[in-house]
This record gives structure tokens, C-alpha cells and sequence, in this order.
DNA sequence: GTGGTCTAGACCACT
DNA sequence: GTGGTCTAGACCACA
């Protein structure tokens, strides 16, 4: 499963906001492989947008061979050759960390701060309990 | 000086993008009250971009105030009070912080794969260089 | 509905007049909370103008939060609190008097004159016949 | 002698504003055959505007044969023959009423309010007491 | 069909 | 040479 979270205002149409999500659900591993998709009317309502913006953004998808839609039956994940390589999940994790310093350093935030304030994130500490 | 990017594969309309550019030149203090914007000319150029293009995204600050326009002169900050206080910074840093960890977390990214990569960060170390 | 008229010889830009004009009909209740105003390209035809230009007029009234807009459906009227009190209402009186008075006198009209002129004004007049 | 008084926020050119004064002041007697008008330096230091921009209005004046420069002396009124006829004057009596009382019949006052008020100005009464 | 964005290019207003 | 306004026309986003 996957929850979807729009921003009405950043300028971003809501048709690309629910595409990035999608692939980004497929990147992270949070979408798999023949997993079905809420249906379009079904999304729709949730996110209380029109049913053509859903349909959009999945048509999109299926055109890119992201998804596939079975007539009658549901829209589902048909390729996860996004899923990233070791190689590109280090190459991910330097560019997120990057743009992050970037934005960050543009502020005069030192790395002590962001380390300090980092290590208060809980969603990056709790893994460890998990494991 | 305020130097801009432009993405023009993320759908956020172009003028939105110079907005958002200036307003966080002055939220970081890159920019400075009084001081003088590119011309609309001059940037319209640089970033490949029409005219009314940058003319528009001009506008839309002068009508929150952000910006002043001279006709004739130039284009100048007109307000800084959203130059961040001590509090606000502090809270900007755990938003960013957030923000950040949320992905992260997302592709499976530890804090000590975050710590790591970011102590790599020319960005975020070459103040200690310079102090 | 409103109507709107343009004078193409006084300097002031169209959009400006468009702007002046939707919150005259805001401030005289012309224009109720809520009521949707024509489209721009309804607008654009009517006053032989170009689609932007009545574009530019009902954004910058958005940006003040004067008119809400919703993507394929149209342009309402989204503030009404410019709706003019029982003080402005005095007010506003004082305002208009003295300022025709000012030109009037000008010219040298008394008050002999006006009065004598305005009670052959229709528009003042048939409200009593209306009652 | 003519004061003038600019407005910068209505959208009209600082020296269509100028021209418009000059010609009202022509055809409400103030300014008369042959007066001189303010050197464009003075003027433009008075106004706190631009050299160029007073210079421009007295040029336009000057085209239309309202003005006459004499190099070295100074700009003077050339011609008055928009100086009002006794029918012309009812005319604009008319028109000037018409206007005031559209625009008052939208706020929706009575003419009973107009006259209440317009006897309280000082501007029209005065002269009752000059003659 | 409604609003949004962008372009190219023209001409005006002002310093 | 700076910003402002307008046009005609194209194409996109959304309901």
C-alpha cells in the first residue's frame, strides 16, 4: 500500500505529484512488483481530486510501461527495474546528501547542528529497534 | 549577486521557480534590502527565458511587496523581514532535517550512512577551513 | 453580473481598469461573495482585448486574495470585506462630494447650480419611483 | 500661478498628469493668455520627477499649439480657446453632475445625502461669500 | 470549456 | 537602457 500526499500549493500539478509518488514508491521498494494499485475512482475520492487527474497520471505510467491496467480488473506494478543497483543506491544517497548540504549550508547550518538535529529524527533512529 | 537554476522537467511553471529563487536569496541572506535584481532584460537572457517571463515573476513580488520596481531604474528588495530569527532557524533546521530524514529513511538509509556521507560534504566543511 | 467599460485614452492600463472595476463592484455589492466572474476568454472577447490581459488583471486580484480561481472551472469572488461599513459609507460620501466639489468650483459652479443639475439626474432620481 | 498635485498610484503617467492639469487649469480660467508657466527644471524640482518627464508634457503642449516655448525666456499659454462658452459650460455642468451621480447612485446615496453633503462643503459655499 | 504558462515581438513610459 | 503593457498565438493542466 502506499498513501499519497499532495501540495495544492507549490505549483506542481497533481497529476505529476501522484506520478512521483508512484515511481517513487517503486524506488523505495514501498511498491512491488504485481502489486495492485488503488483504482482510479477509488483514489480519486481519497484524494479528492477529479478522476480524470488519477487517470491521467496512470495513463502516463502505462505509457512509460510502469503499470499495466487489466480491463475490469485493476491497474498493477508491471516493472520495477527501477529498483536501484548497490552502485545506485550509493550514487542516491551522495546526491540526496548534496542537495540537502547545499540547501542547508545556504542557511549558515554547520554539519554539528545537522548531525545533532538528525540524530533526534526518529524515523531514521527507529530502524534500529526493528532490526 | 543571486545566481538561479532552472528545472524545467518538474513541471513548477518557470516564474514560480525565480519566486521561490528570490525569496529564498532573501530568507538566506544572500539577498540584501536595497540591493538590486538582475534586470528583467538581463535575466530574461541568462536564463533563456522570455521577457514577460521574468516580468511576471518580478510583478508578483512587487504586489506582495517583496520587491519594489524604479520604472527606468531597476528592481530592488524592498523587505527583509523574512530574514529568519533564531527561533525560526531553528525550526527551519528540523523541517529540513525532516524533510530529509522522511526520504532518506524511505530508501533505507541509516543515520550513520547519512553521517558519513555528509562529513564528504565540501559544502557543509569548507567553513571550518575558512574560520 | 457587471459590466465593464474601458477608456482607452486616459493612460491607465486596461488590466488596471479591470481591477478598478471588479473592486468598485465588490465595494458598491455589485459583486456578491461567492459569484463567479466571466471567463477570461468570455472577457477578452467582450472587451476586444487579449486573453493575458484580462489574464493579468484577475491574477493580480487573486494574489490579494480578492478572487479565488479554480483551474477548469472559473474565477469567483473570494472577499467581500472590502464591502463598505456604515462609517466608510460617510465616509466615502465626504469623499466624492469634496471631490466633485473641488472640480465644480473649479469651474466656477455654484452650489445653486449642482443642485439644480443633479435633481434632473435620472439614475439619482428613480429610485424614488422605484419605492 | 497652478499647483499641481501627482498621484502615483492610479497608473497614470506622471506627465499625462501634468499635460491634464495644465489644460484643466487653461479651461477653468486659472491659467490665462500669455501666463508663463513654471521653467521645466523648476517645475521638475517642485515635483520631485524627473527633468525629462516635465519636458515631455510641455512638449506635447507644444505640438498641440496650447504652449509656446521662447528659447531663453521661459513657456507660456499660446491659447485659450479652450476657454468655455456659455453653452459649453451647462455641457460640462451636465456632464460632470452625470458622472459624479453614476457613480454615487452606485454606492447606492440619495440625492437627499448628496445635497446634505454638498452643502457642507466649504469650496462651494466660500464664494457666496467672496462675492 | 476553463484557467495557466510561455513565447516572440511590438511599442510605450520613465530615468 | 530600465520597466510596463499589450497582442497573437501556441500548448498545457484540469473538471
Amino acid at each position: 500500500m502506499i498513501s499519497f500526499v499532495l501540495d495544492y500549493s507549490n505549483g506542481v500539478p497533481i497529476y505529476r505529484q501522484i506520478i512521483d509518488q508512484i515511481l517513487f514508491g517503486i524506488e523505495t521498494g514501498q511498491l512491488k512488483l504485481g502489486e495492485q494499485l488503488p483504482t482510479v475512482r477509488a483514489l480519486a475520492v481519497t484524494l479528492k481530486v477529479n478522476l480524470n487527474t488519477v487517470s491521467k497520471a496512470y495513463k502516463e505510467l502505462e505509457i512509460k510501461n510502469v503499470l499495466t491496467t487489466h480491463q475490469g480488473s485493476g491497474t498493477y506494478i508491471n516493472r520495477v527495474d527501477n529498483l536501484l543497483s548497490e552502485k545506485d543506491r550509493a550514487r542516491k544517497l551522495t546526491d540526496l546528501c548534496n542537495q540537502f548540504a547545499t540547501v542547508a549550508a545556504a542557511y549558515g547550518f554547520t554539519i554539528e547542528d545537522i548531525k545533532a538535529e538528525l540524530s533526534q529524527c526518529e524515523i531514521l533512529n527507529k530502524h534500529h529497534h526493528e532490526k
